[in-house]
RNA sequence: GGCCCUGUGGUCAAGAGGUUAAGACGGAGCCCUCUCAAGGCUCAAUCCCGGGUUCAAUUCCCGGCAGGGUCACCA
C-alpha cells in the first residue's frame, strides 16, 4: 500500500509545516539544570475543585522550587465541554488562591512563545505529525461507526476478551486500498487510529515519579488519534503537546495511569524524549462508609467557589493542601511559622501513595490559626473583604466602621493576650460571630437559669454603679458586690463550700449579666464588651433583659 | 471481569530488618478561669490476613482479602 497517497488522501491540508519546522519554532528552553517545565491542562467547564487545586499547587510548587516554568494550557478538543468564560474563572479561581502561572492562555507574558495554548488552535501541528504517522504506516483510517464498536465490544464481552480495538478486532487496521478510497469516495467519515506495534503480552517497568517502580503492559490498541472532526483526542494532543511545549514533568491524577502505555509509544513511535510523569493519588471523599474519589459532577460543595463563599482564609487551604502533598509541610511550618510556605522545600517524590480523605476538621483548624496570626486591621480588611462580596446589607454597614469593628476583633482574638484566641475560622462564620455588637443584629436569648427575682437583683445591682472607666479588677469586684446583694456568693470557693447557703456564685450571675449583654451564656471578656459596646447601650442591653425577664413570669 | 495502583490509630501520616511505632487534626481528662475559647499537661487509639526468608518481619518476597482507578471519536 502506497501510504504517503494514503496519507495525502487523508490529511490534505495545504498549511503544514515540514515537521523539522516545528521543532525550530519551539526549542528547547534555555532553563538552568533540574529546573521543571510544569502544566496544568484543564478542559474548558470552568469548574474548578479542591482536587483541581491540589494538583495545580503540584505543578506550580514543583516548578518554582526548581526554578522552572508553571503555565496553562487549554484543552478543548471536546467540544461538548466547552463553558464561555471558564479559562478567566480558572485564572480567577486560582489566583484567589495565590497561585498563577507564568505562561499560557490568556496570560500576559513574553514567555508565551510555546504556543498556542488551546488545542484547538494548534490543529495543524497535530495534523502534520499525523499525516507523518499515517505515512510511516504507524496510523490508518477507520470507518467504523459507534454501531459497529459497540457490536465489537459486546462481543468482546461474551467471549470474555479485553474490550478494545486492537488485534483481530481492528477491522479496519486490514483494509484494502481499494477499499478505503471507496469509503473515501462514498464521503464516509472516518478517524486516525494509531496501528499499534506493541503486543499486548509485553511487561515493563516504568519509574514514576510518586509511585516508584510501576509495572506497565504494552499497548495493543489501536486508540483514535484524530477524531472525525480531525482534531486529536487527548492522547495525541498530550504526547505532542508536551513535546513541544517542553514539559519536563506532567503531574497528573493517577486515572491517567492506565494510559501510560498508550503515551510511552506514543513517544517512542514519534521519536520524542518522554517527560517525567508524577502520577498523584485523587482527594477522596467518604460516602456511605466507603470512599470516593472527589468528583465535579457529584461534589459541587468542594468546588474552589464554596471556600470563597464560606470564607476560608485562602493560605489556609494552600497550607491544608501543602500538608497533604508533603505530610512534613506540617513539621516545617511548625518550625518557621514566620516563614512564606513557599520556602519550604516541595518534594514530589514525598507525595504519598494513597488517596487522601479530605478533612474539613483539619482544614478548619488551620484556617483558625492561619486567622489568629493576623492583626484586628488585617482580619478586618479580610472579613471585610467576605463581606463586600458575600455579606448582607446589614454586615456592609457594619464594616463601614472600621474603628469599632477593630476594636471588636482586638478582643475576639484576644490580641491583648499572650495566646491568642481562635474563635474566627471562616469569615462567614467570623462575621456573624460578632453581631450581637451590633443593635440591628442582636439577637438576644434570654435563656437565665435563675428566676426573675434573682435576674432583676443581679442587673439592678450592676447597672447602679456601672462605670466604663473601671477596669477589670474593679469591675470584677463590683460583680461580686452585685452578686453578694442578689443572695450570690461572691467567690466561688464559699459557694463549693456551702451550696446551699447561697442562690448561685458569681460565676452565676456573671452569667446572667452576659446573657442581658449579649444575649448568650458564653463570649469573650464581658467587662471588654461593656466598654466596647460603651454604657449607654450596656445599661439600654441590661434594662431590656430586666423587662423581658418581668414578662416572662 | 481483565489490567493497574494502594493498604500503619477515627483522619492525615513519619518510620527502620531489632524503636517505648514520631507528629498533627479529632476524642477524653486535668489545670487555668467570670462563661466560652485559647493555652499548658496527661490519656486512649494503628502496623489487613496467611504463608515464606531471617536469630529477628509492621518493614523484604509470595498468595489472599479489602479499597480505589481504568477499560470512549471525554479529558
Amino acid at each position: 500500500m502506497d501510504t504517503v497517497k494514503l496519507a495525502n488522501a487523508l490529511i490534505p491540508d495545504g498549511d503544514l509545516l515540514p515537521l523539522e519546522e516545528y521543532e525550530k519554532l519551539y526549542p528547547p528552553r534555555n532553563l538552568p539544570e533540574g529546573a521543571q517545565v510544569t502544566r496544568l491542562a484543564p478542559s474548558p467547564t470552568g469548574f474548578i475543585h479542591l482536587g483541581n487545586l491540589y494538583s495545580a499547587l503540584a505543578d506550580e510548587r514543583a516548578a518554582h522550587v526548581s526554578g522552572g516554568v508553571f503555565y496553562l494550557r487549554i484543552e478543548d478538543t471536546d467540544e461538548k465541554r466547552k463553558v464561555e468564560g471558564a479559562v478567566e474563572s480558572v485564572i480567577r479561581s486560582l489566583d484567589y488562591f495565590g497561585i498563577r502561572f507564568d505562561e499560557g492562555a490568556e496570560i500576559s507574558s513574553p514567555l508565551n512563545v510555546y504556543g498556542p495554548y488551546y488545542q484547538r488552535r494548534r490543529a495543524p501541528i497535530y495534523r502534520a505529525f499525523a499525516k507523518d504517522l499515517i505515512a510511516r504506516g504507524y496510523a490508518y483510517p477507520c470507518f467504523c461507526t459507534e454501531e459497529q464498536l459497540d457490536e465489537i465490544r459486546k462481543r468482546q464481552t461474551e467471549e470474555k476478551q479485553t474490550t478494545g480495538y486492537y488485534g483481530k478486532y481492528a477491522v479496519c487496521r486490514n483494509l484494502t486500498e481499494e477499499q478505503i478510497y471507496r469509503n473515501l469516495a462514498e464521503g464516509k467519515p472516518f478517524v486516525i487510529r494509531l496501528k499499534s506495534p506493541g503486543s499486548g503480552a509485553e511487561k515493563f517497568i516504568f519509574r514514576d515519579e510518586i509511585k516508584g517502580e510501576v509495572s506497565v503492559t504494552e499497548n495493543d490498541q489501536d486508540v483514535v488519534i484524530l477524531k472525525s472532526d480531525g482534531i486529536p483526542t487527548y492522547h495525541f494532543a498530550h504526547v505532542i503537546d508536551d513535546h513541544f511545549m517542553r514539559t519536563t514533568l506532567v503531574i497528573r491524577g493517577e486515572e491517567w495511569l492506565s494510559s501510560l502505555p498508550v503515551h510511552l509509544q506514543l513517544f517512542r513511535i514519534l521519536g520524542f524524549k518522554p517527560p517525567k510523569y508524577a502520577h498523584t493519588c485523587s482527594l477522596m471523599k467518604t460516602e456511605n462508609g466507603g470512599k470516593r474519589k472527589l468528583s465535579k459532577r457529584k461534589d459541587p460543595e468542594l468546588s474552589l467557589d464554596y471556600y470563597r463563599k464560606a470564607g476560608y482564609f485562602p493560605l489556609a487551604v494552600v497550607k491544608y493542601l501543602m500538608t497533604l502533598l508533603n505530610s512534613d509541610f506540617e513539621e516545617w511550618e511548625n518550625k518557621n511559622p514566620q516563614e512564606d510556605y513557599t520556602r519550604f522545600k516541595f518534594r514530589i517524590n514525598k507525595m504519598g501513595k494513597s488517596g487522601a480523605l479530605f478533612d474539613l476538621e483539619k482544614l478548619n483548624d488551620i484556617s483558625r490559626t492561619e486567622i489568629s496570626r493576623l492583626s484586628a486591621e488585617e482580619c478586618c480588611d479580610f472579613l471585610g473583604k467576605w463581606v463586600e462580596e458575600f455579606g448582607t446589607q446589614a454586615d456592609r454597614a457594619h464594616f463601614s466602621d472600621r474603628e469599632y469593628i477593630t476594636q471588636i476583633l482586638n478582643l475576639v482574638m484576644g490580641t491583648s493576650g499572650k495566646k491568642r484566641r481562635k474563635d474566627i475560622v471562616r469569615a462567614e462564620q467570623g462575621v456573624r460571630l460578632i453581631d450581637y455588637f451590633f443593635d440591628d443584629t442582636f439577637k438576644p436569648e434570654y435563656c437565665f437559669r435563675f428566676g426573675k427575682e434573682e435576674v432583676l437583683a443581679v442587673l439592678s445591682a450592676v447597672s447602679a454603679d456601672y462605670d466604663p472607666a473601671d477596669d477589670n479588677t474593679v469591675w470584677f469586684c463590683k460583680l461580686k458586690n452585685a452578686a453578694a446583694a442578689a443572695g450570690f456568693a461572691s467567690d466561688t470557693a464559699a459557694y463549693k463550700a456551702d451550696p446551699s447557703a447561697y442562690k448561685g456564685s458569681v460565676t452565676d450571675a456573671a452569667e446572667i449579666l452576659r446573657i442581658a449583654v449579649t444575649g448568650m451564656p458564653n463570649s469573650p471578656d464581658l467587662c471588654t464588651i461593656m466598654h466596647i459596646l460603651g454604657k449607654q447601650r450596656s445599661l439600654a442591653r441590661i434594662k431590656a433583659a430586666m423587662l423581658a425577664a418581668e414578662e416572662a413570669n
